[in-house]
DNA sequence: TACCGCTTGTGAACGCTTGCACAAAGTCGG
DNA sequence: CCGACTTTGTGCAAGCGTTCACAAGCGGTA
């Protein structure tokens, strides 16, 4: 019973640890690894402008985040940069790279080529970033064969074979909800040890699983909050203020 | 210069503090509003199921997380509990919805009717779950007036009339990358405080306006790190567990 | 009414993340 | 070759968020 971001799992820390990148690795912090993702794009837009060399205060700016903040992140990754200079973009991107495992090509198979299936299929922004689809899956037997994005879509009956011969190793689920549990088991038994979720549900997955989940719903009302909380704001100064009329939205 | 989740800005804590819902709703941390978000969807499912009554621990189960964790994002809200018996799940559901601000409607504005925009504006779930999709948007002038999801595209250029007009409080931004940051100012300047990103960039707003992004190539990436890590992990163990033998790879 | 068993709600400890502040380390101009 | 200036890398402390563990509270039962 190991559900989404299951992290708590007492993995053993290997008793003999050379202080070696493959240590290394598993001391980052998943957010800072969420964040090198990011500082990673940042950096190839900087690749394609010419600039070879940037300061952390600066590529903190882009990335949106507090340069002790970065400095510390790359920091998990090593020491790659030069004092009084900066960072050597090129370099910094290859051994993001290496961090992210981008080394490797990840081949990815979408389940569920309905309106979102489709949107993923077609999205060129997958393939240039390492992450070729290599297969398409859908119950609908009307869609089988019918290519989408140039690949034919396969029936989800043939998950398991067609999976092991493409090399599959990320599965994304764009099923509707009542389908995602199963179609989970499918791909984790057809040896997909990494899934992406775009239905609302939770899915229970073995230990060794990784799951992320994309919650559009959750998104919105995680906006919400902030809109209410920020309207009840709003009127709590209003009444600390004077009456209970105003409607005193921001400036 | 408020970056993307820019939490850490000096809101004074209002002298006058009746320890009331408003100021509450503000003590809520972030990762625990998502988490209320899906305990909020689990809910529902069990209302239609017609079970009246939940524990923390099944609860828990069903939302994938520690049954702790549960009571202490439940207590953010208040007690609503029933020692020895559990929660009344409709009763947990109203408090939730109050709570997240969905007793009222959030109209939105989806900018970029590309691949993701026609998958976003053709998806019932957000109508369903109080989020009506009020406005489409496009620059595309073969696009405008054509109507997706029954919902006829406007061009960008009316932007501030349309979501003035529609009251939008929510922005979606499904354009290319290079067209975001624009789109976003010009979703700030109509008056939305909300934005929903989905195009891989990092979008400067004010303090005021709340961003929350959906990345994928991010999140891929992220299950890329686990897939290289895992194997990394693999690779070290059979050097070292020769000798020490743990050599508990996956099942 | 008094007791028992079950489940909540929460104080406190713990661990992870963040942010600060500064020594170390490098560049560059002279 | 040296000294001033810039920027990295990191120890440390503060802040959050998570988890534990248990007293308090409630319903059911005799
Ligand atoms: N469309 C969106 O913008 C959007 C937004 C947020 C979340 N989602 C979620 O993404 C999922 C897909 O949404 P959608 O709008 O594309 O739905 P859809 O109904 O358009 O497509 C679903 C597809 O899955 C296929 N399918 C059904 N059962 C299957 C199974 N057992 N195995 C394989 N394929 C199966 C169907 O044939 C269909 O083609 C849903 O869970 C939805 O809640 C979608
Ligand atoms: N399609 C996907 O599955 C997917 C996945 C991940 C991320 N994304 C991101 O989502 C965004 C949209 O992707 P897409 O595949 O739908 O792209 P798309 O090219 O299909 O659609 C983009 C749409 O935006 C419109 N547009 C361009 N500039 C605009 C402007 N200034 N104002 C208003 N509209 C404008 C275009 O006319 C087009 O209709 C991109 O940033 C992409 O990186 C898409």
């Amino acid at each position: 019973m190991a559900a989404q971001r299951g992290e708590g799992d007492g993995v053993v820390t290997s008793p003999e640890a050379p202080a070696d990148v493959r240590e290394r690795a598993r001391a980052i912090p998943e957010a800072a690894v969420a964040r090198l993702a990011v500082y990673l794009r940042v950096l190839s837009g900087m690749v394609e402008q010419g600039v070879t060399t940037i300061s952390s205060e600066e590529l903190a700016g882009a990335a949106g985040v507090n340069s002790a903040k970065l400095r510390k992140d790359l920091s998990y990754i090593g020491s790659y940069g030069t004092r009084g200079v900066g960072y050597d973009v090129e370099v910094l991107v290859s051994h993001i790279e290496r961090i992210l495992g981008l080394t490797r090509k990840h081949s990815v198979a979408v389940v569920g080529i309905g309106n979102l299936g489709h949107a993923l299929a077609n999205y060129g922004g997958f393939p240039s970033r390492g992450f070729p689809v290599a297969a398409l899956f859908d119950i609908d037997p009307d869609l089988t064969g019918v290519p989408v994005g140039g690949i034919p879509v396969n029936h989800i009956d043939d998950i398991t074979s067609v999976c092991a011969e493409r090399e599959v190793s990320i599965g994304v689920i764009a099923t509707p909800p009542q389908a995602a549990q199963a179609v989970c088991d499918r791909l984790v038994s057809a040896g997909v040890q990494c899934i992406l979720n775009f239905a609302p549900v939770v899915l229970q997955v073995p230990d060794y699983v990784e799951v992320r989940k994309v919650d559009l719903a959750v998104e919105m009302q995680i906006l919400s909050f902030h809109v209410a909380r920020r309207a009840d704001e709003a009127a709590g100064d209003v009444v600390n203020g004077i009456g209970v009329d105003g409607v005193v939205i921001r400036p």
